[in-house]
DNA sequence: CTTTAATACGTGTACATACACGTATTAAAA
DNA sequence: TTTTAATACGTGTATGTACACGTATTAAAG
């Protein structure tokens, strides 16, 4: 869909300006795709990040930080997602022996599976709803990237 | 910055894949050095899209599902905003005289300062912020609507 | 005219974001 | 050794998101 009808706008300053509203609508609607696929699984688009995470590195634990630094949007609530996740099964708490400051999560064989079943709904829905090839792709990468270049 | 430092992950499906994580994470990127800028101004994100909509067609007034279906991310909970926006007198709210349900928003002189200076200062941002050329930002611009080719 | 449906807005709740602050633990400096 | 700072996590508050539901008004059907 074009963003002029998107957001009924057909003024933008610049190709710039329109870029950054398109990435930001974009970005809203791959995130209600995605979570109308979780709906059935009762998770949130956050908590699927967190067992993404959680299952890349299993069966190591991660620490509540370790987490936070891999999220996509770096300001979560990571303790609170955790905390949805344990009252599910889905994770499990413990304090490092090493650092008694530290929480350790692991993913229970539950949160695996609900993990698995989720994943399996969401690339279904991301092969049939997305038209670029991978050569576009790639692009996208690279005009994303030179878009963050400069750090802020 | 790099996805795979920004998100300390380097296992990615696919190009497709890494190219949603990647939108997912420059939005985010955009809305944070946003707010940066406008908390100076007492404004969230949201309140200053609803502002920028309302100044758009000012002095014509927009009911509550105009400014909606204006917004970037549609699931907004816009009269919660316009509360927000209220109580700071920036926008004012009054009943439509045509149609009885409807609520008639207008900006106020104070809105209208409070956004022309806030938007000074994020264009501003933006120009020191953003490297890529309007040729560049085309290319995004397509690419991105090619992305959403298939609407769900 | 009365009933029913559609529309426009507002509210309530669960969850998430953004950020300030508190507590416990560890490391470093005086 | 005692004090101070840094670190890791958790909590509180305001705001926003997502969605269900309620109320008032308008339009349409019987």
């Amino acid at each position: 869909m074009k963003l002029e009808q998107a957001i009924q706008s057909t003024k933008f300053k610049s190709e710039v300006h329109k870029a950054t509203l398109n990435i930001l609508y974009t970005a809203w609607w791959l995130k209600t795709m995605m979570s109308k696929e979780l709906k059935e699984f009762g998770l949130t688009h956050e908590q699927y990040n967190v067992l993404r995470i959680l299952k890349g590195k299993y069966p190591e634990q991660l620490c509540v930080r370790d987490i936070a630094g891999r999220m996509i949007e770096k300001s979560s609530n990571v303790p609170r997602i955790i905390d949805r996740l344990e009252t599910k099964k889905l994770v499990k708490r413990a304090t490092s022996l090493e650092d008694k400051r530290e929480t350790v999560i692991t993913i229970t064989q539950a949160g695996i599976a609900v993990l698995d079943a989720s994943t399996q709904m969401v690339e279904k829905m991301y092969g049939d709803a997305f038209t670029i090839s991978t050569k576009e792709a790639a692009e996208l990468n690279i005009l994303l990237e030179k878009t963050r270049e400069k750090e802020v």
